[in-house]
DNA sequence: AATTAGCAGTCGGCGGCGCAGAGTGCTAAT
DNA sequence: ATTAGCACTCTGCGCCGCCGACTGCTAATT
């Protein structure tokens, strides 16, 4: 893709850039990494990197600024991942059993440490129960007139609001009921149970239109109601203290963002077949976080994705250590949780 | 305190202030409210509410900016509430209830519709269990010479971090000594159970001068650990929006502030004797909250204070509709706790 | 004594100007 | 292919001066 000089002086460029903000000019390569060539040698392969499109000048006087393009290239086949020292490891390690009580602070003690480990806002979205693999429903009968659901996935319990039938209903009817609908749906996802597919289970099962219409819309509420994400942010104002956020205008709409747990939990969706994954800039769907990159990873138990764990920052990041430890921590994490649930 | 002329003028200047962000100048006084007087006449009352420390004013040749005194005395005084609608009351309730399944869902589905409602962030802070009630302290032996150890409220229970202690010790003994201590200690809040009470009473009970010392630190550690208070804050972006914090100076503190859950809850201490209350810029305790006014209401179960709920907002707030709202869901959100707790 | 019209005085905001400095691209030589 | 040298470009910054918004004061009025 790029000769081994390219990638020296585009590597440069990219880690002066990460430490000074600025846009770096030739004479800075040359003060990073000795290639045994002039600057007027590097000002020439930069003008190339540019014309590759890794590179962009803010103004013409100017030095070069990497692009997103370049960003993507230094992480996937640049950059070298720090390794922690063990002191390292076990201060995280420490940070998160120290709240090792139950598995929702556990989940927000790991966002804390990873967002004072790197100086970036964490971001810990828990797998969308749209993903939970449906089990059984079950109702509880309060009156002649009036029922309780109960929705039981993989992974928890969703307790419905009481509901009032248009007309009596007996406990046993309810129970075949129930059982109908549990068999003809256990095993799907959340996501799979489409309005489609209610339809014809509950019509097949229920006694009168009436009926069959109070149940079908009160379990699509109850599954929308529990398909709902959590997302733990902590740290937002930490990207404050970036340069390239010095302007309200850029740092508003990606708090904004930040604020919206279910914009969030999109953008951090799990890469299949990957731990650990990079996002950069222009690759988010979202406009508003074209200045961010976020490195993420995912933590679950026994194979089984539970969330996905990040830092936002600016493009400009260290990846080299941003990726080590957002890896350690997603992998404690999980045996953390695996050890909570056993 | 103000005759009435006085009075009038004060509170337009802070009406018209609150509308328009800018110092207010005597002409826009008169524009706002009619007394019957010239512009002039108004400049003498402006610069007499000065000298009382109501006013002040940017530069010499600008109009006049309110005082947190005058926001006090706005606030104690001169305000009238604005009351809710029905369709308001409505909708509010509605957002609370269609979260009702658990207290934690309960709370954080208050603050964001506290949040979107008045449009400033809002803050929930849940009562610092250090003042939740010592019951009991037990020792779950894991090995001869490594414990476990719970510490049991009256609203919950803390797992504390396996010890490994510096001598073996059978369970009997355990048993007798947490028995001990859960007797000498049990009915003090967390609060109470100081470090020099802590120490008389663990050494009464331990055998050994080493053993005591471990114990003494690790109830600390503990004791400090549970005592960490819980807080949601929802919509932090939101005061992005307010034109007095275009700067970043102004703006980093307090989203800072906002990020650390403890400074936070200091800020919003209940005020004992009172359901709802405000406070405002240099009434803070923290220098970082000089431009922002708190407007916070108690929620809780059965006269038992749970916790706090506010919104953040600049000094210049519309209090006379920020008040109504917060009381109106700290209310609500009680009797959705009592409910739900029945 | 309170109110008022009129007016001089003050100060911030803003746009225009010019300079210094940084960094490039080009050219001609090696 | 590389390099020294140089002209050129563009930003950032400080400076200046004007405009307009309000005030505070004075002297007249009720």
């Amino acid at each position: 893709m790029l000769d081994a000089r390219k990638g020296r002086i585009l590597a440069a460029i990219i880690q002066e850039y990460i430490r000074s903000t600025e846009p770096v000019a030739s004479d800075a390569v040359l003060r990073r990494v000795d290639l045994g060539v002039s600057s007027a040698t590097i000002r020439h392969e930069m003008a190339t990197l540019e014309e590759l499109g890794f590179l962009s000048q803010p103004h013409t006087s100017a030095g070069r600024v990497p692009t997103d393009r370049a960003y993507r290239f230094y992480v996937d086949s640049l950059l070298a991942e720090e390794r922690l020292t063990p002191e390292e490891r076990q201060r995280l390690r420490r940070q998160i059993h120290s709240l090792a009580e139950e598995a929702e602070r556990l989940i927000e003690g790991a966002a804390r440490a990873l967002a004072e480990e790197v100086h970036y806002p964490s971001v810990i979205a828990m797998v969308r129960p749209q993903e939970q693999v449906f089990r059984h429903l079950r109702f509880i009968p309060r009156d002649v007139h009036r029922v309780q659901g109960l929705i039981v996935t993989d992974t928890g319990v969703f307790e419905g609001q009481p509901v009032d039938l248009p007309e009596a209903i007996d406990p046993e009817s309810l129970d075949r009921l129930s059982r109908w609908i549990s068999g003809a749906l256990g095993g799907l996802t959340l996501a799979e149970i489409t309005r489609e597919r209610l339809e014809v289970v509950v019509g097949e099962a229920a006694y009168s239109d009436r009926l069959f219409n109070y149940l079908r819309r009160w379990i699509e509420r109850e599954l929308r109601r529990a398909a709902t994400g959590r997302v733990v942010v902590e740290g937002m104002s930490l990207l404050l203290a970036q340069p390239e956020f010095r302007h309200l205008e850029t740092i508003s709409p990606i708090l904004s963002t930040l604020d919206h747990a279910d914009m969030l939990a999109e953008l951090m969706r799990p890469i299949p077949g990957r731990t650990a994954w990079v996002t950069i800039g222009s690759e988010f769907a979202s406009a508003s976080m074209v200045e961010c990159s976020l490195v993420a990873a995912s933590y679950g138990v026994e194979g089984r994705t539970m969330g996905t764990l990040a830092i936002l920052g600016p493009r400009r990041m260290r990846y080299e250590r941003a990726l080590p430890v957002v890896r350690f921590l997603a992998q404690n994490l999980s045996e953390a949780l695996t050890h909570l649930s056993a």
